[in-house]
DNA sequence: CCATAACTTAGCCATATGGCTAAGCATGAT
DNA sequence: ATCATGCTTAGCCATATGGCTAAGTTATGG
């Protein structure tokens, strides 16, 4: 990924992994530390950490550290964005769907006007 | 990614990229020709086929080869695995905060026991 | 039938990703 | 003061990704 990756980018490749994904499910349960997040994954240390790294930069999760312990926790409307963009898809396709229909519609009364015409 | 990505590794990704994602939005308005797909999209086609592969694979669309032109559509219910993820995380994290509720108020009522013993 | 249009295949390249080890650096426990 | 814990940094490696060009292949239009 470039540089200036827009939100939904960072979004989207972040939940294109697992692991990702089973940390996201585990913090839906509540706050972790790293290395309690880390004991379900077959994986060196650092190799999770780029893992949170991403979590944390496309903002689906919130991380601070107290002492040597850091905390991680998911972010409140987390998915906002996603979803937001999910229901534009899914009004462009509708509206497409209604337009056809209307099209169809018309196309009916049409032949209907040339069977029967109104003088 | 690895040969055995699940389907919401393949939809995730694939929605992970603004390329693919004009894509889909340019597909909700109705099925295009890979030429008219790409015109939109300043990029070599075969890098542009790439992108549309990608699209293919997470079926989030189906094409259609008829003589030399290839038809692209959107898949009718492309997102529905996506949305039943993002519901399924949704369920848990509410499960939490309720639990977290039940936590408190069970707190304060105990703690009420005891300013106000019961006998 | 021949040229052009619309892909398709092959292969190259730079960068990104996802893994690793080894070593460093704070902090908390003893 | 010292040792273990819990990250963190640095750097290496293999593969994947996203772009390119050049050279096919397969219809169609004229």
């Amino acid at each position: 990924m470039a540089k200036h990756d827009s939100l939904l980018d960072l979004l989207f490749t972040a939940l294109g992994d697992p692991t990702r994904r089973a940390i996201l499910t585990r913090l839906a349960q509540g706050e972790a530390s790293v290395t309690e997040l880390a004991a379900a994954h077959d994986m060196a240390l650092p190799s999770f950490m780029k893992h949170l790294r991403k979590l944390e930069q496309a903002r689906l999760i919130t991380t601070n550290k107290a002492g040597r312990i850091r905390s991680c926790a998911l972010s409140a409307n987390a998915f906002a964005p996603i979803e937001t963009w999910l229901d534009a898809q899914r009004a462009l396709w509708t509206d497409r769907l209604d337009r056809h229909d209307d099209y169809l519609r018309n196309l009916h009364r049409r032949r209907q006007d040339e069977a029967e015409p109104e003088n």
